[in-house]
DNA sequence: AGACTAATTATTGTACACAATTTGAATGCG
DNA sequence: CGCATTCAAATTGTGTACAATAATTAGTCT
């Protein structure tokens, strides 16, 4: 399915995620149905879509602009996504099958490897294991509509996050909680797993930066 | 403001909610434009825009569906509530000012007014109430995102909810949690205040029919 | 009769034209 | 000079026509 709307929303959020548009920039319809090459009534579809998933906002009659998140929201983003993937995290730890804890132990060694490497490539490839992870225990989670909400999330954590730079210790200190995760998972501590993931997310969102955790 | 794709939307989720369309059927964009007074564009719009809050289902080149929720879809999303819901008992209980709790105190009053009045239109007054309850709360966790996205979960609840029927008892029942949340948030005991939320959203979703709870 | 295929019909998807609204500049006035 | 008002240009919102796709019916063959 390659239709114009599909086409229109994969490009201007690839762009939006890219940093090309700025936090409260005007996207102006008939600009980006020319850069897009599809009329404006798919844009205008993609716009609302967006809107929708808080990359843009819509002001009735006068467009859609980049949203710009305060630094409060995005504290709000990261609480919601801890309690929610604090609530994947517990349920993995009652249903995740031996398919999915080996799933996980695999993505976790990638990790590693990817902090020891040290490759240029590194931050990329950590996000894209990164999330492999979550996704992997969000699977183990066995729950559908938990996935699917926190997913977009997780997308929004990607705008936000584009201003981390993690180093190989950061990446190592991540993995680390990952592997608690599992280990909790495993042994079917439920609560553990969830308290664990909640630290974990809250971490990445900055929210302890002042230096009393590590 | 009044626009065609506000009416066309406001039109179509009144009739989802009052559960003239079951779930599962077919929902013709030319019959709702007719319908509604309105052209197809707006309803488009309308349609996609209910199917990213979930009452209705795309798919591609073929039209919308009413969604039809599973038994795990719905646990779900009862838990997932109770979790965002927590989250704001929490902060409330950290920031809650003089001026909400009174709100709150006040609302808590009304509901047992219709408890005891156990008036013919009691369901109606107390899913009034109860959701201005919530409300309150949300506003007295003083967190904007939090909110907004809260009320898409409280919304989805309600087409759930169509099937509860609350006695006077249930009224009072739930109107203690309530009392006990405030007390919570009176006595700013945050983990108190998050964990008895979890509890009466989780009974609410008939998670505990059960027997073992009350 | 049953099943496969082709043609017809209905419905969604996209483009485009026009209406409604906002923006911004030019003008007039205190 | 500053400020409000008016008018022109630009942009969004809606209706409609047509194209693309899916659903349905009719027809043919075994």
């Amino acid at each position: 399915m390659s239709g114009a709307s599909e086409i229109a929303y994969k490009e201007i959020r690839a762009r939006l995620l890219s940093g090309e548009f700025k936090p409260g920039q005007k996207l102006s319809e008939s600009d980006l149905s020319e850069d897009c090459g599809v009329s404006r009534t798919p844009v205008r579809e993609a716009l609302r879509r967006l809107a929708l998933e808080y990359f843009v906002r819509i002001e009735p009659n006068r467009g859609a602009f980049v949203i710009d998140w305060s630094r409060e929201d995005i504290e709000d983003m990261f609480e919601m996504r801890s309690m929610l993937e604090g609530l994947a995290a517990r349920k993995a730890a009652e249903r995740a099958s031996e398919y999915h804890q080996k799933k996980m132990a695999q993505i976790i060694e990638k990790l590693d490897e990817i902090a020891d490497l040290n490759a240029p490539s590194m931050r990329a490839d950590f996000v894209e294991e990164n999330r492999n992870f979550h996704d992997a225990l969000f699977e183990a989670s066995g729950s559908r509509k938990l996935m699917e909400i926190i997913a977009r999330f997780v997308e929004q954590a990607i705008v936000v996050r584009t201003a981390s730079d993690f180093t190989p210790d950061d990446v190592r200190s991540s993995n680390q909680y990952h592997k608690d995760i599992l280990s909790a998972i495993r042994a079917k501590n439920g609560m553990l797993a969830e308290n664990l993931m909640r630290v974990h997310i809250l971490k990445a969102g900055g929210r302890y930066q002042d230096g009393h955790m590590t």
